[in-house]
DNA sequence: CCCCAATTTGAACACATGTTTGACGTAAGG
DNA sequence: CCTTACGTCAAACATGTGTTCAAATTGGGG
């Protein structure tokens, strides 16, 4: 301790700094004097605390893996007989929230959303752990949307159809906006954005069975990929 | 052989090189030594022909633009008079295409996706360049889709709904692949993906006007977010 | 043949990075 | 009070980075 009860202050303060600045900048332009000098701390302080830069942005993450699930769990806070056109709504603006929590930690899911553009192998496995327990509730919800009639495959696809739309709005959202600068806000605040997207899947897997849809025949592309 | 002729090669080899780098490792993860020694060519040539690292980056942008533009133009070789149905279905899988070309560069499209996650001020015009002609086909088919009763903002967000699902299925590949490690091959292939992805949409935008969805009234979030 | 401009090269520069070191200050125990 | 352990700090270290420079090399023209 210093000094009796900082001791683990800095530390939290190290570990706050780091995950914001992590997400803000990744991991390669984030440098450590950035993150000691915003969590008022010394550079030595990072390899006194986690040992290496590296150790220290794996706390971070899992630090925000939990943080997120404590505030947003995959239960979501609804009564279990709620309709399923109701669990997918309010799915949809859980996860949104996830996405673009601001309110204490801003960067809670947006260093899982970049480490899938540029994955490490040691946090794929945290990435596994926290995005797969609430992917069975949205294929749960979805199947039951779906129907009987649609096999594991159909269910997968269009759960991450919906998983698709929620990131695209979040994490492309300055292009978004940049596609449409005579209207930004059109697009729309978290609540309508979730109305949208729980519209939009809903319409889509209404009909998606009994969809009249087959696919047209074009000119093959050269390479397969993939 | 330095001279006359080869002059441009080499150049020509840098901005190959210097494509597929910056997309597999992202811009500072990159860095000039390794580029030109894939380029087979010496650091400096870097500052000869381009004048920083940042003019380079800059160019490759650029001409993977124009590579993929051209390989995979907007208007994607279909006959005027074709159905909406099947413009969304050729719309979705030219973009399929444009984000996996794996063929001669296999990077022409990851760089844009990497610059979404991390933009630099620079590029975000590139990227707007690029983007909003596409874009504005793909509304174009969506506002046909929809009908005459569908307004500005709501065309944006379901052309936004179709794109997100393309960019998630492509870039979040690896995550999805590990979400379903039992058979990762069941989401299928491009084509297949483009099956489902207009399939999906095309059942949403049917059913999107009429819909009689209505969000339900949750539990606020604390803060206001976006 | 020799000179010239263009291009390439290897070596060095200045700088920023992650990391390490050793000293300093603060509490707790004897 | 002295010792000890722990946390903190400023300074330095080793390394890798982008960049620069002058010499060397190439092919074409007088």
């Amino acid at each position: 301790m210093t000094n009796s009860g900082r001791e683990d202050e800095t530390r939290a303060r190290l570990l706050d700094a780091a995950g914001e600045i992590f997400s803000c900048k990744g991991f390669h332009a984030a440098t450590v004097r950035e993150i000691t000098k915003a969590a008022r701390a010394n550079v030595a302080a990072i390899h006194y605390h986690f040992g290496s830069k590296d150790r220290l942005y794996l706390a971070a993450l899992e630090h925000a893996h939990a943080e997120a699930m404590r505030l947003y769990p995959p239960e979501l806070g609804l009564p279990p007989d709620a309709s399923p056109e109701t669990r997918l709504y309010a799915y949809v603006r859980a996860l949104l929230l996830r996405l673009t929590e601001k309110n204490r930690h801003a960067w809670l899911s947006r260093l899982m959303a970049r480490e899938m553009a540029e994955p490490t192998p040691q946090l794929a496995v945290v990435v596994e752990r926290c995005l797969a327990p609430a992917n069975a509730v949205l294929r749960a919800i979805v199947a039951d949307i779906l129907g009987p009639g649609a096999d594991a495959a159909a269910v997968a696809r269009c759960a991450q159809s919906v998983v698709g739309q929620c990131r695209h709005f979040v994490i492309d959202r300055p292009v978004i906006a940049r596609l449409y600068p005579e209207n930004a806000a059109e697009i729309g605040g978290l609540d309508a954005l979730a109305a949208h997207v729980a519209r939009f899947s809903l319409a889509a897997l209404r009909g998606y069975q009994t969809s009249d849809f087959a696919p047209p025949q074009l000119e093959p592309h050269s390479g397969d990929m993939l």
